[in-house]
DNA sequence: CGCTATGTTGCATTTTACGCAGCAACTCTG
DNA sequence: CAGAGTTGCTGCGTAAAATGCAACATAGCG
């Protein structure tokens, strides 16, 4: 039976603490205490107090001399101690086995590390095999499916940001070596809601990877399948890519939260 | 002065949140309510509303089917969103500064950027520039001073899972080639407190750099000086080192927390 | 040098979070 | 399979803890 009083399982003051802790992630500029007050609205005292607690436990921190808070080191070691991959690896790997059972081919599940995918995850067509095939190997991030579906949030300006203004250096024909022309097959994927490769770094070779994202449509990893090209043809995109879809935006609830439903 | 009682500005349900935030982050299996209970040394009805509140903000979730905890999506969220690096610029930039002028050298700030050592920032010799140099490029780890410093903590088995069992590429003669020896090295570094590069990546150039660490000792990223090795002998290690590792404990104690004194 | 805006502390009030008790689901264990 | 022991979850009365207010402190600004 459901609970008669949900409001009383809530405590108030850690759920304002965590409010705060993600308005001042959000925010580009450090946040100042009135601004943390109004936003909550509750009194200057309230917010100083809160605040002064998530400081004192290194959640936030001042940059010296200011009065202002910015994200503090305690978020820094949480985040980099945690094993998200292992996470990721647990929760998708159902859904990895799923995918290549149903498509009968290789399907692969990647993540963004530096300026590269790397392969965490996959699980071949005929037999499920743990470490093995591509698993571990990294890969460009702007010519390969799995790459360009990480990518896929960024904008022009963010690109030239992380690769350069530069050309890209070519593998193939058919390797995109503009940032412009890499943009635009971004919002593609956007559109679409999944990337494909065209050979654009290895020959003879198809991929389709679609984004895996958590709340705030944050990109957190790929998921994908590849083949031959002799036995994947273009013409296949759109049920794949519908398919491929739909696992990754099951993995993504499953990360985002998990209600527990069955 | 001080306050008469400091304890009044402590909220202690958001402390006892942040507390399940960390232990969870720093256990490797998920954790179940009955530990946060114990922990705490709190009721298991009071540790269930606070996980719960938890959970429902995202900063912890429950793998699917399961009862235990486990990081959420919010934490993923909010330090992927935040630039880490910036916020180390900012903190390090007056240090980096000083330190160049103080040795007349080149100074440089690294952070780690998947297998690789990405500069973010430098402070030329004779003059201040903000965007030139080395600033953006990306060295190898395992063979420069900063590489090294940022892997100083990393035992055998860690390498070895990062790098792989085979030798690493070598650049130079004296480049570090077997995960033995890099393993020596860093443990080394670890205890001298810096690490140096003798010409292992370019030739003909020295390298001094030092790990910043955080709170649980965590490396967020690394400080140095790189001359020629014309004007830069092995005699100068122990001084110049001296200088870089109080260099980089003083950034890693404005960053860990900022009591904001002056 | 006031004046306002924001940060910080003490204190009285009452909301809020706590522990207790009890139920339900699940796991051992014989 | 029965019964005992864990663990997760909810309702409720009470006590403690968080809140808002007021006052003080400090910094920025004209």
């Amino acid at each position: 039976m459901p609970p008669k009083n949900p409001q009383s399982q809530f405590i108030q003051s850690l759920d304002r603490g965590l409010t705060i802790l993600n308005s001042v992630a959000h925010s580009k500029q450090p946040v100042s205490l009135k601004e943390i007050a109004d936003l909550l609205d509750i009194d200057r005292s309230s917010a100083f107090r809160l605040a002064h607690t998530l400081r004192r436990r290194g959640f936030l921190s001042c940059p010296p001399g200011k009065k202002d808070y910015v994200l503090g080191s305690s978020m820094w070691t949480l985040s980099r101690q945690y094993d998200w991959s292992n996470m990721l690896v647990k929760v998708a790997h159902p859904e990895l086995k799923l995918l290549a059972t149903q498509i009968n081919e290789t399907a692969h599940l990647a993540i963004r590390e530096g300026k590269s995918a790397l392969f965490i995850d996959s699980v071949h067509a005929t037999h499920v095999i743990a470490v093995a095939g591509q698993t571990g190997e990294l890969v460009p991030l702007y010519c390969t499916a799995h790459g360009k579906a990480l990518l896929a949030d960024a904008e022009e300006e963010d690109l030239r940001g992380q690769f350069g203004s530069g050309p890209l250096r070519r593998y193939t024909k058919s390797t995109i070596t503009s940032i412009k022309a890499l943009s635009k097959e971004c919002s593609g994927i956007r559109r679409r809601g999944f990337a494909t490769d065209e050979s654009e770094y290895g020959p003879e070779m198809r991929c389709l990877a679609a984004p895996i994202r958590i709340t705030d449509d944050l990109i957190v990893g790929s998921i994908g399948i590849s083949a031959p090209a002799s036995r994947f043809s273009k013409d296949m995109y759109p049920a794949y890519g519908e398919k491929v879809c739909r696992v990754a935006d099951r993995i993504g609830e499953f990360l985002s939260n998990t209600e527990a439903k069955s």
